[in-house]
DNA sequence: CCAAATTTGACACATAGTGCCAAATTGTCA
DNA sequence: TGACAATTTGGCACTATGTGTCAAATTTGG
């Protein structure tokens, strides 16, 4: 049975993930040894590193899972579908998602506030973002212009749309956080509506 | 004579930074530890990190040196000009900037390629230059619309253009060193155009 | 040239992260 | 069920980053 000892290894992730954040919460992040962790989870200091590659993985699960969820929409993303289409779709879809753990959210990112480590993670965490939105849409610009390779014009259209998303949807989860019982996907709606002038033509049409 | 100490103190410090990208040059970033510098450099390990706080620093002078140019521009923005203006003077001023080292640019860039950690000191610039156009940017709309603060709308056009100014400029600085010959500044100027469909209106009346 | 202030060097130390191998645990098959 | 194989875990050693501390060296100012 390989799927028990894959459940096995999500309880244990998830025990150390739980502990670690219980942590942060009490002492705070920096002052919480990798050492803390694993003795508060009844695990070594190896076994550690061995889940989460760094100390600062930790506390970006979520994230990472909300980027995973888009990078899975972008797979099976269905035949004949504009690029404008699509990335609308996948935008409201992810703050769909996001909005699911909602609570977790909240208390993962008061512990994290103004740590200057974790303003580096997250500010690489955009950058990811900006990449799957810059190469989807750089590559369907070009598809939809029958070019192989995006040209420098298709690469900036698409660096532009992706920085505006990113920007956006960064702010506006900064905001939803800040005031309770607001809908993050109504503001990734307005978002969405104030990205619109930027499209051109050409991600309109629909690819294959 | 308080400016000699000064002078001597650039002087270490210019020596400093030459021996450490030369190191990095000749046996990669990774492999070149901060003690290899300090001998090199006929200084102690501790006075490395006196001029430098963290190893990562060091390869990020000159873009340190872009965006503290960037902020010299937003201190002393003359009077009456709109944020709309004041921003493409601004960012075309930075590109002329950073076009005056290309050379060392090209060199610095091409040792750093491809280093995860390096990757994320770039994450963590860009998104020091989104913050700083999104602060200017959110603070204008909401003078030029009379309020203290910014409201939620103001908020999510300043994000939304300084994702794209920030995406836009990132990327072509990118084509720039790519592509030798090419001229930055022209560059810019078409991020400029391809981003104005995104200024609010409120953006180009003249505050103050 | 001397005294005060500041910079530098040297040492110690905590912690992150990695390689390695033996021990324990788990899945598989007879 | 029991033994064998595969994988996971723990423990240990080690390197490197970054920080605190204080004495020694250097520079500034008179």
């Amino acid at each position: 049975m390989k799927d028990l000892r894959a459940r096995r290894e999500a309880q244990t992730r998830r025990e150390i993930y739980a502990t670690a954040m219980q942590l942060f919460a009490a002492k705070g992040y920096e002052s919480t040894t990798v050492s803390d962790i694993a003795t508060a989870a009844g695990v070594s200091r190896r076994t550690i590193y061995r889940y989460f590659g760094t100390k600062v993985e930790i506390p970006f699960v979520l994230p990472e899972q909300w980027l995973e969820h888009f990078r899975g929409l972008v797979e099976e993303r269905p035949d004949g579908m504009s690029c404008y289409d699509f990335c609308n779709a996948a935008v409201l879809d992810v703050a769909r998602f996001i909005e699911l753990d909602a609570a977790e959210v909240a208390l993962a990112f008061q512990v994290l506030a103004d740590l200057p480590v974790l303003l580096v993670r997250h500010a690489l965490k955009n950058r990811q973002w900006m990449e799957a939105y810059r190469q989807l849409i750089a590559t369907d610009l070009a598809k939809a212009e029958g070019s192989a390779e995006p040209t420098s014009q298709h690469q900036r259209d698409a660096a532009l749309l992706a920085g505006a998303i990113m920007g956006g949807t960064d702010q506006i989860t900064f905001t939803w956080l800040a005031t309770p019982g607001s809908s993050l996907v109504e503001q990734t709606r307005a978002v969405l509506r104030n990205v619109e002038p930027l499209w051109p033509d050409a991600a309109k049409v629909s690819i294959e």
